[in-house]
DNA sequence: AAACATCTACGAAAATAATCGTATTAAAAA
DNA sequence: TTTTTAATACGATTATTTTCGTAGATGTTT
Protein backbone atom coordinates (compact mmCIF):
# COMPACT_ATOMS: atom_id res chain seq x y z
CA UNK A 1 0.00 0.00 0.00
CA UNK A 2 1.31 3.44 -0.86
CA UNK A 3 1.83 6.07 1.84
CA UNK A 4 -0.98 8.42 1.86
CA UNK A 5 -1.04 12.09 0.93
CA UNK A 6 -1.80 14.35 4.10
CA UNK A 7 -5.40 15.13 2.40
CA UNK A 8 -5.56 11.24 1.99
CA UNK A 9 -4.77 10.76 5.18
CA UNK A 10 -7.60 13.48 6.58
CA UNK A 11 -10.20 11.32 4.81
CA UNK A 12 -9.00 7.34 5.79
CA UNK A 13 -9.12 9.33 9.47
CA UNK A 14 -12.55 9.76 8.66
CA UNK A 15 -13.10 6.30 7.58
CA UNK A 16 -11.66 4.51 10.25
CA UNK A 17 -13.86 6.57 12.24
CA UNK A 18 -17.11 5.91 10.34
CA UNK A 19 -16.32 2.45 9.34
CA UNK A 20 -18.15 3.59 5.93
CA UNK A 21 -18.93 6.67 4.63
CA UNK A 22 -20.46 8.45 1.15
CA UNK A 23 -18.50 11.38 -0.21
CA UNK A 24 -21.03 14.28 1.19
CA UNK A 25 -20.58 12.81 4.98
CA UNK A 26 -17.09 13.10 4.34
CA UNK A 27 -16.97 16.41 3.04
CA UNK A 28 -18.98 17.58 5.64
CA UNK A 29 -16.44 16.57 8.17
CA UNK A 30 -13.71 18.24 6.15
CA UNK A 31 -15.33 21.32 5.68
CA UNK A 32 -15.97 21.84 9.71
CA UNK A 33 -12.42 22.68 9.59
CA UNK A 34 -11.31 23.20 6.02
CA UNK A 35 -12.28 25.26 3.20
CA UNK A 36 -12.66 23.05 0.62
CA UNK A 37 -14.67 22.20 -2.48
CA UNK A 38 -17.16 19.34 -2.92
CA UNK A 39 -15.12 18.13 -5.96
CA UNK A 40 -12.32 18.41 -4.29
CA UNK A 41 -13.51 15.73 -1.47
CA UNK A 42 -15.03 13.75 -4.36
CA UNK A 43 -11.58 13.46 -6.81
CA UNK A 44 -9.57 13.11 -4.00
CA UNK A 45 -11.74 9.86 -2.93
CA UNK A 46 -11.45 8.37 -6.41
CA UNK A 47 -7.83 8.82 -6.44
CA UNK A 48 -7.98 6.50 -3.21
CA UNK A 49 -9.90 4.06 -4.77
CA UNK A 50 -7.64 3.79 -7.91
CA UNK A 51 -4.99 3.72 -5.87
CA UNK A 52 -6.66 0.92 -4.15
CA UNK A 53 -6.15 2.56 -0.63
CA UNK A 54 -10.73 2.60 -0.02
CA UNK A 55 -13.38 0.48 -1.02
CA UNK A 56 -16.28 1.21 -2.92
CA UNK A 57 -20.07 0.07 -2.96
CA UNK A 58 -21.34 1.07 -6.33
CA UNK A 59 -24.83 -0.80 -5.61
CA UNK A 60 -26.32 2.50 -5.26
CA UNK A 61 -26.22 5.49 -7.01
CA UNK A 62 -24.15 6.80 -4.03
CA UNK A 63 -21.44 5.31 -3.79
CA UNK A 64 -19.91 4.24 -0.32
CA UNK A 65 -16.06 4.24 0.77
CA UNK A 66 -14.34 2.08 3.52
CA UNK A 67 -11.15 1.70 3.94
CA UNK A 68 -9.01 -0.96 2.71
CA UNK A 69 -6.47 -0.94 5.57
CA UNK A 70 -6.82 -0.97 9.19
CA UNK A 71 -5.74 1.94 10.86
CA UNK A 72 -3.09 0.18 12.90
CA UNK A 73 -1.91 -1.06 9.81
CA UNK A 74 -1.12 2.10 8.61
CA UNK A 75 0.15 4.11 11.67
CA UNK A 76 2.47 1.26 11.63
CA UNK A 77 3.89 1.80 8.23
CA UNK A 78 3.42 5.29 9.38
CA UNK A 79 5.56 5.14 12.12
CA UNK A 80 8.32 3.25 10.76
CA UNK A 81 8.55 5.71 8.12
CA UNK A 82 9.13 8.53 10.36
CA UNK A 83 11.57 6.60 12.78
CA UNK A 84 13.66 5.74 9.61
CA UNK A 85 13.71 9.73 8.04
CA UNK A 86 13.40 11.66 11.05
CA UNK A 87 14.89 9.52 14.13
CA UNK A 88 18.23 7.70 12.90
CA UNK A 89 16.14 4.50 12.85
CA UNK A 90 16.08 4.36 16.18
CA UNK A 91 11.98 3.59 17.21
CA UNK A 92 13.49 3.90 21.20
CA UNK A 93 14.28 8.00 20.41
CA UNK A 94 11.22 8.46 19.12
CA UNK A 95 9.20 6.91 22.22
CA UNK A 96 11.33 8.88 24.44
CA UNK A 97 10.96 12.29 22.92
CA UNK A 98 7.24 11.53 22.25
CA UNK A 99 6.62 10.73 25.99
CA UNK A 100 9.03 13.94 26.33
CA UNK A 101 6.33 16.30 25.03
CA UNK A 102 3.12 14.35 25.77
CA UNK A 103 3.24 15.22 29.58
CA UNK A 104 0.83 11.94 30.22
CA UNK A 105 -1.14 11.47 33.24
CA UNK A 106 -0.51 9.40 36.14
CA UNK A 107 -2.72 6.91 34.67
CA UNK A 108 -1.29 6.79 31.33
CA UNK A 109 1.91 6.59 33.10
CA UNK A 110 0.47 3.09 34.74
CA UNK A 111 -0.72 1.77 31.43
CA UNK A 112 2.98 2.27 30.17
CA UNK A 113 4.16 0.75 32.39
CA UNK A 114 1.60 -2.66 32.56
CA UNK A 115 2.45 -2.52 28.71
CA UNK A 116 6.63 -2.56 29.56
CA UNK A 117 5.62 -5.12 31.60
CA UNK A 118 3.81 -7.34 29.66
CA UNK A 119 6.88 -6.92 26.81
CA UNK A 120 9.09 -7.87 29.15
CA UNK A 121 7.09 -11.07 30.02
CA UNK A 122 7.30 -11.75 26.46
CA UNK A 123 10.83 -12.58 26.30
CA UNK B 1 9.92 26.57 9.62
CA UNK B 2 8.10 24.53 6.93
CA UNK B 3 7.54 20.95 6.99
CA UNK B 4 10.54 19.62 5.23
CA UNK B 5 9.68 17.34 2.30
CA UNK B 6 11.16 13.83 2.12
CA UNK B 7 13.96 14.47 0.06
CA UNK B 8 15.22 17.82 2.36
CA UNK B 9 14.56 15.51 5.55
CA UNK B 10 17.24 13.39 4.35
CA UNK B 11 19.59 15.74 3.67
CA UNK B 12 18.90 17.34 6.35
CA UNK B 13 19.33 14.02 9.22
CA UNK B 14 22.93 14.09 7.66
CA UNK B 15 23.70 17.58 8.00
CA UNK B 16 22.44 17.01 11.80
CA UNK B 17 24.92 13.88 11.91
CA UNK B 18 27.53 15.77 10.23
CA UNK B 19 26.73 19.24 11.57
CA UNK B 20 28.00 21.03 8.53
CA UNK B 21 28.83 19.85 5.13
CA UNK B 22 29.21 21.34 1.66
CA UNK B 23 27.08 19.72 -1.14
CA UNK B 24 29.43 17.01 -2.62
CA UNK B 25 29.49 15.42 0.56
CA UNK B 26 25.94 15.25 1.52
CA UNK B 27 25.61 13.79 -2.03
CA UNK B 28 27.96 11.16 -2.05
CA UNK B 29 26.29 10.10 1.26
CA UNK B 30 22.88 10.05 -0.83
CA UNK B 31 24.56 8.08 -3.49
CA UNK B 32 25.06 5.06 -1.25
CA UNK B 33 21.41 4.29 -0.89
CA UNK B 34 19.85 6.48 -3.78
CA UNK B 35 20.69 6.67 -7.56
CA UNK B 36 20.66 10.26 -7.80
CA UNK B 37 22.71 13.29 -9.81
CA UNK B 38 24.75 15.80 -8.07
CA UNK B 39 22.69 18.80 -9.23
CA UNK B 40 19.82 17.17 -7.88
CA UNK B 41 21.38 17.25 -4.25
CA UNK B 42 22.49 20.63 -4.97
CA UNK B 43 19.09 22.06 -6.09
CA UNK B 44 17.35 20.56 -3.43
CA UNK B 45 20.16 21.92 -0.95
CA UNK B 46 19.05 25.22 -2.65
CA UNK B 47 16.00 25.06 -2.17
CA UNK B 48 16.29 24.26 1.64
CA UNK B 49 18.52 27.33 1.52
CA UNK B 50 15.48 29.40 -0.45
CA UNK B 51 13.61 28.63 2.22
CA UNK B 52 15.91 29.55 5.06
CA UNK B 53 15.87 25.94 6.25
CA UNK B 54 19.28 25.63 6.41
CA UNK B 55 21.94 28.13 6.89
CA UNK B 56 25.07 28.80 4.12
CA UNK B 57 28.38 30.24 4.29
CA UNK B 58 29.53 31.52 0.91
CA UNK B 59 32.64 32.58 2.43
CA UNK B 60 34.64 29.96 -0.08
CA UNK B 61 33.79 29.24 -3.68
CA UNK B 62 32.42 25.55 -2.18
CA UNK B 63 29.47 26.61 0.39
CA UNK B 64 29.45 25.09 3.33
CA UNK B 65 25.82 24.47 4.84
CA UNK B 66 24.64 24.16 8.03
CA UNK B 67 20.45 22.81 9.78
CA UNK B 68 18.92 26.26 11.09
CA UNK B 69 16.88 24.09 13.39
CA UNK B 70 18.37 21.27 15.08
CA UNK B 71 16.91 17.84 15.23
CA UNK B 72 14.91 17.53 18.40
CA UNK B 73 13.00 20.80 17.28
CA UNK B 74 12.40 18.85 13.60
CA UNK B 75 11.64 15.59 15.37
CA UNK B 76 9.47 17.00 17.77
CA UNK B 77 6.99 19.07 15.25
CA UNK B 78 7.22 16.27 12.97
CA UNK B 79 5.62 13.76 15.79
CA UNK B 80 3.28 16.17 16.55
CA UNK B 81 2.00 16.56 13.12
CA UNK B 82 2.03 12.54 13.08
CA UNK B 83 0.06 12.44 16.12
CA UNK B 84 -2.33 14.61 14.93
CA UNK B 85 -2.92 12.86 11.37
CA UNK B 86 -2.47 9.39 12.00
CA UNK B 87 -3.34 9.02 15.78
CA UNK B 88 -6.19 11.15 16.39
CA UNK B 89 -4.25 13.30 18.61
CA UNK B 90 -3.60 11.24 21.03
CA UNK B 91 0.29 11.15 21.71
CA UNK B 92 -0.52 7.95 24.16
CA UNK B 93 -1.65 5.82 21.48
CA UNK B 94 1.57 6.50 19.51
CA UNK B 95 3.75 5.09 22.26
CA UNK B 96 2.17 2.20 23.06
CA UNK B 97 2.21 1.26 19.47
CA UNK B 98 5.59 2.13 19.07
CA UNK B 99 6.40 0.37 21.70
CA UNK B 100 4.86 -2.50 19.82
CA UNK B 101 6.71 -2.78 17.22
CA UNK B 102 10.00 -2.21 18.52
CA UNK B 103 10.93 -5.21 20.93
CA UNK B 104 12.78 -3.10 22.94
CA UNK B 105 16.10 -4.78 24.69
CA UNK B 106 15.77 -4.84 28.70
CA UNK B 107 18.30 -1.96 28.99
CA UNK B 108 15.58 0.25 26.70
CA UNK B 109 12.78 -0.81 28.87
CA UNK B 110 14.39 0.28 31.77
CA UNK B 111 15.67 3.70 30.10
CA UNK B 112 11.87 3.90 29.54
CA UNK B 113 10.71 3.00 33.34
CA UNK B 114 13.60 5.13 34.48
CA UNK B 115 12.13 8.34 32.06
CA UNK B 116 8.71 7.55 33.49
CA UNK B 117 9.63 8.37 36.77
CA UNK B 118 11.13 10.97 36.36
CA UNK B 119 8.45 11.85 34.87
CA UNK B 120 6.56 11.36 37.42
CA UNK B 121 8.37 12.92 40.14
CA UNK B 122 7.72 16.19 38.01
CA UNK B 123 4.41 16.61 38.96
C1' DA C 1 -43.85 16.83 -16.83
C1' DA C 2 -40.75 20.53 -15.64
C1' DA C 3 -37.60 22.43 -12.60
C1' DC C 4 -34.39 21.61 -9.28
C1' DA C 5 -31.03 19.19 -6.48
C1' DT C 6 -27.38 15.96 -6.10
C1' DC C 7 -24.71 12.43 -7.69
C1' DT C 8 -20.38 10.74 -10.53
C1' DA C 9 -17.05 11.25 -14.28
C1' DC C 10 -13.70 13.71 -16.49
C1' DG C 11 -10.41 16.82 -17.59
C1' DA C 12 -7.65 20.60 -16.78
C1' DA C 13 -5.29 24.03 -14.11
C1' DA C 14 -2.40 25.41 -10.24
C1' DA C 15 0.85 24.30 -6.74
C1' DT C 16 4.52 21.65 -5.12
C1' DA C 17 8.32 18.32 -5.46
C1' DA C 18 11.97 15.96 -7.71
C1' DT C 19 15.11 15.58 -11.35
C1' DC C 20 18.64 16.85 -14.44
C1' DG C 21 21.11 19.37 -18.38
C1' DT C 22 23.73 23.30 -19.63
C1' DA C 23 26.30 27.45 -18.92
C1' DT C 24 29.55 29.80 -16.40
C1' DT C 25 33.07 30.49 -13.25
C1' DA C 26 36.86 29.40 -10.12
C1' DA C 27 40.42 26.40 -8.66
C1' DA C 28 43.84 22.86 -9.48
C1' DA C 29 46.84 20.24 -12.36
C1' DA C 30 49.70 19.64 -16.20
C1' DT D 1 49.58 29.25 -19.48
C1' DT D 2 46.62 25.83 -21.07
C1' DT D 3 43.79 22.14 -19.78
C1' DT D 4 41.08 19.75 -16.81
C1' DT D 5 38.33 19.35 -12.80
C1' DA D 6 34.80 20.83 -9.80
C1' DA D 7 31.78 24.18 -8.09
C1' DT D 8 27.32 27.19 -8.42
C1' DA D 9 23.39 29.19 -10.95
C1' DC D 10 19.55 28.72 -13.65
C1' DG D 11 16.01 27.04 -16.17
C1' DA D 12 13.32 23.31 -17.91
C1' DT D 13 11.06 19.04 -17.48
C1' DT D 14 8.55 15.54 -15.26
C1' DA D 15 5.77 13.64 -11.62
C1' DT D 16 2.62 14.19 -8.01
C1' DT D 17 -0.81 16.51 -5.37
C1' DT D 18 -4.48 19.65 -4.80
C1' DT D 19 -8.08 22.03 -6.55
C1' DC D 20 -12.21 22.94 -9.07
C1' DG D 21 -15.36 23.65 -13.21
C1' DT D 22 -18.43 21.49 -16.30
C1' DA D 23 -21.11 17.84 -18.26
C1' DG D 24 -24.23 14.27 -17.90
C1' DA D 25 -27.14 11.16 -15.29
C1' DT D 26 -30.41 10.21 -11.76
C1' DG D 27 -33.35 11.30 -8.24
C1' DT D 28 -36.83 14.69 -5.90
C1' DT D 29 -40.09 18.27 -5.61
C1' DT D 30 -43.59 21.02 -7.38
Amino acid sequence: MSKPTESELEILSLLWEMKQSNVRQIHERLALTKDTGYTTTLKTMQNMHAKGMVNRNEEQRTHVYSPVTNQKETQKSLLKNLVTTAFGGSAQKLVLQALGEENPSKEELDEIRAFLDQLENKK
